[in-house]
DNA sequence: CTAAAAGCTGACGTTGACGTCAGGGGCAAA
DNA sequence: TTTGCCCCTGACGTCAACGTCAGCTTTTAG
């Protein structure tokens, strides 16, 4: 599989696959030529990456817990980090909820002064 | 209340404060040397400010739904926004609890493995 | 009164995950 | 063989939410 694929199977873009690589998150192997060719496995990875990113995950994490969660490697101090971004992520979530209710409560009184006879600014002219 | 004394009453920097104002997500009156003074509910305000932030929405939106959430100010289009907003937030939290998850299984391997012994790499010689 | 502490306005620096452009190969179809 | 698409490596651009520094005025503590 060529980047070009991979790009389009993953939904990620080409230029962002280079990024992975460069930042070790991604391997490739590479015809004569220089391009790089990928197994099918990669394309599991590349959304495991993706999953990481939008965890708030920088790279430098990710690279250091990626073969830990794909093949299971591990070692005290791993699982120790593994586990701290485990509470950091638990944390969001429950921050992230607290705003999702305060933005309901806002919602559910907005709706009801709506129905209260605030429907609409009343246009000018 | 003075500006430093809100960054300490809030526990965000000064400068953050001027940039809110910039923004325009914070107001201040001034004195006629210019100094900023806020009143004591503007620690309320720029705690809400740093909630949404930390939501992921970016200072524009923050703006449009901020009277909106204080104050009950509203329009059908600022209530489409917000349930938007809502509805975004709702979805990271999924993802996020997906992610969570993930990480939850590969501590549990990972604790089973040490289990059985493979508590640790070889310290080299 | 004086010196430190706090405020002010620019304005440039930072960080991360890419976007984008320049300039140059390589490879299958026609 | 040419055409056209895909690939390559730099390297600079971007965006957001501030950090930081310069240079100057204001307020406050002693």
């Amino acid at each position: 599989m060529r980047i070009g694929e991979l790009a389009a199977a993953t939904g990620v873009s080409v230029r962002a696959l280079r990024y992975y690589e460069e930042q070790n998150l991604l391997t490739s192997c590479r015809s004569r030529s220089g391009q790089r060719h990928y197994p099918d496995s990669a394309a599991d990875r590349v959304r495991l990456i993706q999953e990481l990113y939008a965890a708030g995950i920088p790279s430098r994490k990710i690279a250091e817990l990626l073969p830990c969660i794909e093949t299971g490697e591990i070692t005290p101090a791993l699982l120790d980090r593994l586990t701290a971004e485990r509470d950091r992520i638990d944390g969001r979530i429950h921050e992230l909820i607290a705003t999702r209710d305060r933005l309901d409560a806002a919602i559910d009184a907005a709706a009801n002064a709506m129905r209260q006879g605030v429907p609409c600014p009343r246009p000018k002219a």
